[in-house]
DNA sequence: AAGACGAAAGTGGTTGA
DNA sequence: TCAACAACTTTCGTCTT
């Protein structure tokens, strides 16, 4: 336990970020939740007999929004107490019941496909508990307000998990999703943003710092050349050099110029293809980036040693 | 031979009349 | 609803290492 670092189990990662919330610590790089459950869930009462079990206990298991009907469904009831009822009454329960059923089916039948694929996709992403449940809640209330309608289930999944990476700032790719899910990257972000939109949604444009460390920790740069990226960033924001442009080009460029200073030189290839994009779009930012932090004579300084 | 560079044409989405 | 527009991609030829 020398100095209490917490380092990553999966990757050695020591980029971890606390979610105080669910309580769980998040590897930025490969997505790994680490620790969950630092929050007590155990009941702080004792049941002795049935009676007070009826009395005492006051929760189920946990809410949850990946559960298709949140874990809080209500069956109209199938034991003993029908036979408490008069015929008139029973009649009426049993077509309640029908009608429970008729009416809750269709819904259900929908999520609960719906949320294992869900499921599936998060999971091959190694995505957070937290962007899993977000995820779910919005495909719900998708589902609720008829949104899928005249779109496949899968591709709402995705676009609910999308909108869910990005909420918890953690964001993938469309590219990513589009691998995991198997769905068009177009028909994506048309879902993502018809349902942010008709959720009303306010998602913030994604941060290129976010993407920095797992482009970095695939590209296998060290951590001096990640910070220097992420440093590099900061300046270019500072210059106005982000807005309007993709994230992930800028994160890219950023990376590959802190990658040169550091003599650990990867082409622009290598770069464009974990980031998701094109070498000519490297490129650019590259130049833009060159021209107006004055790192010319940084990397100029760099060639004659 | 591989990588870097840049021009030109094409794509999909946003914006403003 | 349509056209102009910016960002990004694809493709391809040329230059550099």
């Amino acid at each position: 336990m020398a100095g209490n670092i917490k380092k990553c189990p999966e990757c050695a990662s020591i980029n971890l970020i606390l979610n105080k919330d669910r309580g769980e610590m998040i590897c930025r790089d490969c997505g790994l939740v680490i620790e969950e459950r630092m929050i007590d869930f155990g009941q702080e009462w004792t049941e002795f007999d049935s009676d007070q079990a009826s009395k005492r206990r006051r929760t189920g298991a946990p809410m949850s929004y990946q559960k298709f009907d949140r874990g809080l469904g209500t069956d109209i009831g199938q034991k003993a107490d029908i036979y408490q009822l008069g015929s008139k009454d029973r009649n009426k329960f049993f077509r309640l019941r029908k009608w429970q059923y008729r009416i809750s089916t269709a819904i259900e039948r929908n999520l609960k496909l719906a949320l294992a694929e869900l499921k599936r996709v998060a999971s091959f992403l190694k995505l957070p508990k937290s962007v899993e449940e977000e995820s779910a809640r919005v495909y719900t209330m998708a589902v609720q307000r008829g949104l899928v309608r005249g779109r496949s289930m899968e591709s709402v999944v995705a676009g609910a998990l999308y909108a869910a990476c990005r909420r918890h700032e953690i964001p993938r790719t469309l590219d990513e999703l589009s691998e995991a899910s198997g769905i068009d990257k177009k028909e994506i972000g048309r879902t993502y943003r018809f349902i942010t939109r008709e959720l009303g949604m306010r998602i913030l444009p994604s941060n290129p710092v976010d993407f920095i460390p797992r482009f970095a920790s695939n590209l296998r740069l060290s951590p001096e050349t990640q910070s220097q990226a992420v440093h590099i960033l900061e300046k270019a924001q500072d210059a106005e050099l982000t807005s309007g442009r993709g994230p992930t080009g800028i994160a890219a460029a950023s990376l590959y110029v802190a990658a040169l200073m550091n003599n650990e030189k990867r082409t622009q290839r290598e770069v464009a293809d974990v980031a998701g994009i094109t070498e000519v779009t490297i490129r650019n930012r590259y130049k833009e980036l060159l021209k107006k932090l004055n790192l010319k004579d940084r990397l100029k300084k760099k060639e004659k040693e």
